[in-house]
DNA sequence: TTGCGTGCAAAGGTTTTGCATGGCA
DNA sequence: TGCCATGCAAAACCTTTGCACGCAA
């Protein structure tokens, strides 16, 4: 049995998340925040507290990258879940968000077709952005 | 207009990495079997060398887990026809080749609703495969 | 009072980078 | 010859851990 200390940095952190639900956020953006609030959290600190919101659920945890960072979102425990993937841009970087229900056809697709239980946390769509489309388009004419 | 030199090094790499198609390698094991045969290669050029196989193609990169290392994949250039694209089962490793319309159509959404031009090359699909699946049906029964 | 949470610093691991040397074309 | 590739070591990077202290319950 173990007990939840409510404690004022879970309770600022907890904070932050839910302001930027639908956001990604890193380890390193929370401690920034906090440091530039005058009221810093220790980095550790902030990782322990991460990990225990996942646990609760209240926090999903995506690796984009290997080599950079994780990010980190706030979950709305009363909000019906909806699957949300992820697009990383290969030249820009840019990461977007997604929420569509194709994309839950997607799952359910793979899943009877072929088997596989997608799991939307851990997948990301590689390609290119509007953006950078746009640019590499310019250049090869 | 860049060329690719045809090292040694590369040349033993890119052979090791054919006889293990189907298997995922990490650098480390890589750098490893190379020292344990008397012909080391350096872990930068093993990393410099991945890099270059994956932008053209020859080499997928995995990430199963972060803190851990990453996996890295010999993928045979012939058997890419028109999309290709790669499940990876995050529980036994196993790496499911589909050919697929309905991920062509995937394609084709990204591009018209969401204006991203997604790269079947790079994009993995993470989830569970049938048997881990049901492993962990079991498991929670 | 109890024991979990915090902060700092240091360690941990993988991957990248700087620079001089080596080797392919 | 020109340029790319290599190797070594050091740096960079995110994340985890040890330990003493602080604080919620």
């Amino acid at each position: 049995m173990k007990s939840v200390y409510n404690t004022h940095q879970r309770q600022e952190l907890l904070s932050y998340l839910q302001g930027r639900a639908g956001e990604h956020v890193t380890a390193a953006d929370i401690c920034a925040y906090f440091k530039s609030c005058g009221k810093p959290i220790g980095t550790a600190t902030v990782y322990r507290q991460l990990d225990k919101l996942i646990e609760e659920h209240l926090v999903n945890k995506y690796i984009i990258d290997e080599g950079s960072c994780a990010c980190f979102e706030y979950v709305d425990p009363e909000a019906h879940h909806t699957s949300c993937f992820h697009c990383k841009c290969t030249c820009c970087g840019r990461l977007i968000h997604l929420e569509c229900d194709e994309l839950e056809m997607l799952q359910k697709h793979l899943s009877a077709h072929h088997h596989f239980q997608l799991d939307p946390y851990r997948t990301v769509f590689y390609g290119l952005c509007e953006d950078c489309a746009l640019q590499q388009e310019e250049a090869s004419n």
